[in-house]
DNA sequence: CATGAATGAGAGTTCATTCAT
DNA sequence: GATGAATGAACTCTCATTCAT
């Protein structure tokens, strides 16, 4: 990688020699390989839960042989793993698109509240729209040893978790709040929303005749009466 | 024993047929029997987690060979099941006897809220105190179709969970919420208890240095000074 | 089966009840089945060699099933180290019941003399007739960690191997050696005899058109000379 | 190398063809290669033993791919028999190099005796300083069909053998023993020392709290001592 | 010559469940 | 009711080997 870059500086006009184009495509026909093995291992986890999405069954979904996957991942658990980073990925640019249509009207006030109502519902609308994604976090970032996850894995998607709630909390600060209080704030509207989603992706809530994305709403616009 | 001492004691005036007797004793000595394998499947459960509870290891735990707890259990999923009944009714317990010390000091409307307060403490702390109940709980609802769970099972349940959640709503309607409103302030509660002792025993709470009793002392203050 | 023990002693003179029966046959059948595995497990040993010695070969020629075999050892390791055992057995039982003919005619000198003749013969032509059995030692006592004993089983084998060779020391040390001496003699034999049978075996010895059995002869002459 | 080398000074005075020289370096590139892999074949043998040294593990420690071995070789077990004959020429080396300080002092008959002592010493030496050389004689010599050994090879391997034992037999012939006497001395010769590394190598020497090379200088003093 | 993806077989092991006794 | 042997399927993973590129 690091040489076919060097490579194409030195030469940056000219077309890639053949060594350097071979390289760029086994590169990218690798990573589509790596992708497409994740995507049947994606459906085989979401249509069949953890304890389906066997190696083989994964393999066989992707048209391979089991050992043919220890080409692209070293274990059944570095696949999970995978799946986690590209769900927190999409997570995270998930929310950091989000944007309210009138950022640039009204004053900074304004501006700052309807920041904060977009990125947390960016935040909900993912996992509401993607309930196997939040399976799939829990599963995997289950009790005191995250299992199969590596330390510095585990650190990797801590991280990506912490960003992904980092712009809610820049707004509540925009908006006035101590740092602690923003944290606390943020803190408790992601426990809101992972708990109406528990509740929504397992149909509890039905119980109670109540339905998520008002609940949701409910609970933004009573933060927002709080901090204004 | 104890149980079929008493059932004996209940139907004392009438001499049971020797039928009778055997069926009365044999049905109680069946759901001793039947106890003690879901207390040894509860231990297995909480020590080696879901994937460690298998049928042999709670076999083990509770003297029999593993052939042997068919005879009280259809399949490993029911007893699974059996367990989660007792869970909520062990939460149901723990709700119902929930009581403000100063339940009868003050005047209706503060007691009513010191009511509030007590069960859902209560329901919270089961949770906190229990956390293995609650990953039972997810492991069995999980999804659309609940596993191992027979319909008339799943009804129990839900009637159960609805049961424990009543007071709250109650003492929400003595406060003088609509119904409509208590109900929907009961499932918010309940989703953000669930969503703290969701981060609280996946540790994700760390992250962010926050602590779920106080943030969840902190959303029933809230709660309280919304509806007074 | 202490319970039978105690309860055959109580009641001695009269047949085994009910209970007892089953146990005992139970223990036997089992006991057979045991057996009839490591038949399977030795012929596919001998046969095929270690490699070729899979669990599964031995659960076929067994007639079971993989995962039925699990009943009877806890591993493939055991098996072997169970072979092994079973082995070493036979090899002393062998050296035991050695004796020459004219053990009782002579002078006690004599005596000796020919009966350490026979305990080395004894040992040797164990292993001369069933050569797999050295390669089955070889491979368990291979290198300073041998592979899948238990330090416990590791002490028992080289007991079974040190009491077999003891019958040999013991004659020497008749034979007027001292202890220190006779230790070494016998080493110096052990060592022969595994050496003659491992060219015998690996067919290296017909490279020199050399006969074990005659070296092993002339072997045993040349000490008799050198200790009388 | 020295092959070719010597090859291209026999046809020295001829100016090569292009095929010709072309053909020369590929055969030397070639052997260079082997030569490689081989020396990563033993690295991982002695380090990982014979289950660890996997096709795989060798490529890796060469540089290679798994795949790019079968340019070399034709098996894996083909690597291990080129590994036991470069073995073999190292052990003939080593005997052929050895020889007693003294070898001109002396009368003829001292001068032999010192000879023999020095060639048994060396074998004896190699063996016990390279214990895995001897695992890898072992493990190809196995039973009655050497793996992985074509006819002609293992007619090499023996040739090889016997080619180091050749010396040890002159000695004992110069000594004045008849033909046949030498090759049953040189062969309980062999025996005795792979008999004594035997049980050194696998640690079981300990058992008898002797020591190899004590043992094996016992023995050559016995046989000097028989054969003047 | 070398790659590296892929196969296909097979390794040891575990499991829920069944069933004759 | 209880045993415990047995099944059969599944598990993750490793291997020697092949072959298109």
């Amino acid at each position: 990688m690091n040489k076919s870059t060097k490579a194409s500086l030195e030469t940056a006009p000219t077309v890639p020699t053949t060594t350097e184009a071979r390289e760029l495509r086994e590169t990218a026909v690798n990573a589509t390989r790596r992708a497409l093995i994740l995507a049947a291992a994606r459906s085989a986890f979401f249509e069949l839960g953890l304890e389906g999405a066997s190696l083989r069954e994964i393999a066989k979904r992707a048209g391979y042989t089991p050992g043919a996957l220890y080409s692209y991942f070293a274990s059944r658990e570095e696949i999970y793993a995978a799946l986690l980073d590209e769900s927190l990925m999409a997570l995270k640019q998930c929310v950091d698109e989000a944007d309210s249509g009138d950022a640039m009207r009204g004053d900074p006030r304004s501006r700052a509240v309807a920041l904060l109502r977009a990125k947390a519902r960016a935040f909900f609308q993912f996992y509401r729209d993607h309930p196997q994604d939040m399976d799939l976090g829990f599963y995997l970032f289950n009790g005191a040893q995250p299992r199969g996850l590596t330390p510095e894995l585990n650190q990797r998607l801590n991280d990506q978790l912490r960003a992904t709630l980092s712009p809610t909390q820049e707004a509540l600060i925009q908006l006035g709040l101590a740092d602690e209080e923003a944290a606390i704030e943020t803190t408790a509207l992601f426990a809101q929303v992972v708990g109406l989603l528990m509740l929504n992706n397992t149909g509890r809530i039905r119980l109670f005749k109540q339905n998520a994305q008002a609940l949701f709403e409910r609970y933004l616009d009573d933060l927002v009466k709080r901090i204004i």
